[in-house]
DNA sequence: GTCTATAGCAGGATAGAC
DNA sequence: GTCTATCCTGCTATAGAC
């Protein structure tokens, strides 16, 4: 009642635009750009095929706003996560940085079926960049890189030049990021089923693996 | 001369088929396979446009024969210069596991520009699986993954469980991997040129972080 | 803001001459 | 084995009614 002044069209049914979103991150991220098409989304969104255009301009706009409106506003949240948990954790170590950071990205605040979707999105980006890319380059993973690089050097007990300290950064990152990408194909090569049990202990795993490489093998894991 | 009795139609030009294939994996690597024509690939391969369907009948066809003819083979040089260094080792230990398979990937057999190539189309299949990531699987990561799993084995000085020698080949794998993929937004985010030199630095930084991790930082590189 | 209808074009694929 | 010519499907995008 309090909006009424301004809208003398009251916008009936602003859901359509959100479902369109929703229904496009979707096939986006199983399919990849080029292989859906805006027939496709608008079918699975129940709406007409006019409605992307009237609401997005053209499909490639569409896409963009997939990332904008969707993707980096859950990146956040991955990262905020981060950042809370290794500020929860009192003082700065590597392994609470590498643990808060495996911790967020394969079992934070996302759910299975999001996480997966998200990473589907950008691993098409890594394959054929577009100009999303930029976006997620700028606005998430510029600062990510940024954040890691200042904890890790806040975190070492030593000092440590600044090309090593950014590959060893970059490991890290790769650990993460590779077995969320990884994940599906873990299971196709093991043959191990990948639940909760295994995640954990994947977690437990990169930090490990990130602290003392194979040196790690030898120790016991505390449960 | 020696060939003629059983050709009395000599095939003129038998180049065509292997130019389209070549500009074929250019652009389905470039752009991903469904923002490729047809049309746009016998253009490059400056042929006529039935010659696809004539020599492979479909554009998925092609596309998995650009798989089969050119990304396995190419996939099996990489594979046998892994093999190779590593037996030149003579003893089979973490860190000569490690550094041969690093350098076979990094810096091995391929050229530069074939690298890309090849770890772009692999990428697609990675973000977007199809038929063509079947064949990569079977044929070239389940037997890499394998060979890992008993080098590593061997190699270990004690004994250690299945699940976690998997996930060390994991890790190691993801490092090799990953660094190839994100080789061009290294420089990116740190602004570091990717010259010789680092490709160099960054072999001898996979080694060292897979044996040790973040440990291995205070010890100093023997050139 | 959502719909129908359609323009306009690019795509994969095929037939048939050479 | 390579070409020209063409079919026809499916696509993005827009115009205009409601």
């Amino acid at each position: 009642m309090v909006e009424n002044k301004r809208k003398l069209t009251p916008a009936k049914n602003g859901q359509t635009r959100d479902r369109i979103l929703d229904e496009a991150e979707v096939l986006f991220a199983r399919k990849g750009y080029h292989a859906v098409s805006v027939r496709e989304i608008t079918a699975a969104a129940t709406c007409n095929l006019a409605a992307v255009n009237y609401h997005f301009g053209n499909k490639q706009n569409l896409y963009l706003e997939v990332f904008r409106s969707r993707w980096l506003p859950r990146a956040s949240r991955v990262h905020n996560s981060f950042r809370t948990s290794l500020a929860a954790n009192g003082t700065i170590t590597p392994s609470a940085v590498v643990q808060s950071l495996a911790q967020a990205f394969l079992d934070g605040p996302l759910t299975d079926t999001e996480r997966k979707r998200h990473h589907q999105l950008i691993s098409g980006e890594l394959a054929q960049p577009t100009e999303a890319f930029d976006l997620v380059a700028d606005q998430v993973l510029q600062p990510l890189f940024n954040n890691l690089l200042d904890d890790l050097r806040a975190a070492m007990p030593y000092e440590i030049e600044n090309e090593q300290l950014a590959l060893n950064a970059f490991s890290i990152l790769a650990m993460v990021l590779y077995f969320n990408l990884a994940k599906p194909f873990i299971s196709r090569f093991t043959g191990y089923a990948f639940d909760d049990k295994l995640k954990a202990r994947l977690i437990n795993h990169i930090v490990d693996f990130s602290l003392n490489g194979l040196a790690a093998n030898p120790k016991e894991h505390g449960k």
